[in-house]
DNA sequence: CTCCAGGGATGAT
DNA sequence: ATCATCCATGGA
């Protein structure tokens, strides 16, 4: 099979993999391979050129299987609409920039950042993986997601690499907790088979809420259980393309109250959301992946390691 | 060994 | 409304 290629200006495939949004892309050689919805893919980079195969994703691939869930179109669209939609190509990345606050912190980030995108998720996918989140770190989400994907998802081959779709909430739902624990979720395999088993009964139409408000949508996400302010927030800016919501963990909370709240002692977690608000503004979610892109890769380079 | 991680639920002030 | 505690697990 033959690459498509795509163009891809103001855009690092890398920053945007290993930023911590996503969690199942493999490393290999060159590019990487993962998943987008059920089909596998594999894309690289050279300059402004995205290179992608995806199997079973062709266009003329007839109408009985690997239709995706993107639109939810029974034909699956052709590989350069499915990857370029993905990604966020249509993202009009330097006008979010320029929307950014201008101080020192926040053009650091920026400045490092360069390239780096909000991509769009799968919904069920994006809650489930960050439902194991809470009080994991990123290389230890991704060994749960993928141990998830491998017990319960279906295996799709690129090229010879074997990568797994993420399992379906009715998968899931089925899956005894014993089952989850094995999969290194600990306390979180409760949380994750009761909200597995809202979504698929139906009872959480995660579809359907992508017409409320974003405050309608973050009161429906925190009622599921093991979902909470903060990985509301991450489902919504990184499934439902709230470009605005602004996720507090604790990387960003040391950032924000180092770097501009160093002065004040009492700072409520109240008082922190309000300026946020304000000061970030309609792409605080953006502005939010930057920092704490750039504070995770900083730290990581001072703590002299060697892979 | 200890410390900590893209937190949330629960119960006590 | 804010605060303390507990919840599993593995990387550093």
């Amino acid at each position: 099979m033959k690459f498509t290629k795509i163009c891809a200006p103001d855009f690092d495939l890398e920053k945007t993999l290993d930023s911590g949004q996503v969690f199942h892309w493999q490393r290999t050689g060159n590019g990487f391979v993962g998943t987008i919805g059920d089909l596998p893919v594999y894309v690289d980079q050279d300059n402004d050129i995205l290179r992608a195969k995806v199997e079973g994703g062709a266009p003329a691939t007839p109408r009985t299987r690997c239709a995706t869930k993107i639109g939810s179109q029974e034909l699956a669209p052709p590989v350069v609409d499915l990857v370029a939609h993905y990604f966020a190509l249509d993202h009009p990345l330097a006008e979010i920039c320029d929307s950014f606050p201008k101080d020192p912190v926040m053009n650091a980030a920026r400045d490092f950042c360069r390239g780096l995108r909000i991509i769009r998720q799968l919904k069920w996918e994006c809650l489930a993986t960050f439902i194991c989140s809470s009080m994991k770190q990123v290389a230890h989400i991704r060994q749960i997601s993928l141990a998830l994907r491998k017990r319960f998802g279906d295996q799709r081959k690129i090229d010879n690499y074997l990568v797994y779709a993420f399992p379906s909430a009715q998968r899931v739902a089925r899956a005894s907790e014993k089952q989850l624990r094995d999969c290194k979720l600990g306390y979180r395999a409760k949380n994750l088979c009761g909200t597995a088993r809202l979504v698929s009964c139906g009872q959480a139409d995660l579809e359907a809420w992508s017409a409320l408000s974003d405050d309608e949508l973050r009161k429906q996400l925190c009622a599921l259980p093991g979902v909470g302010p903060k990985i509301a927030n991450c489902v919504m800016l990184f499934a439902y393309e709230r470009l605005r919501a602004f996720p507090i963990d604790v990387w960003i909370e040391r950032v924000l109250r180092q770097q501009y709240f160093s002065r004040r002692r009492k700072m409520t977690a109240q008082r922190l959301r309000e300026f946020l608000e304000r000061y970030f503004g309609k792409h605080g979610g953006y502005a939010q992946q930057y920092l704490f892109h750039h504070a995770r890769v900083s730290s990581r380079n001072s703590t002299a390691r060697t892979e």
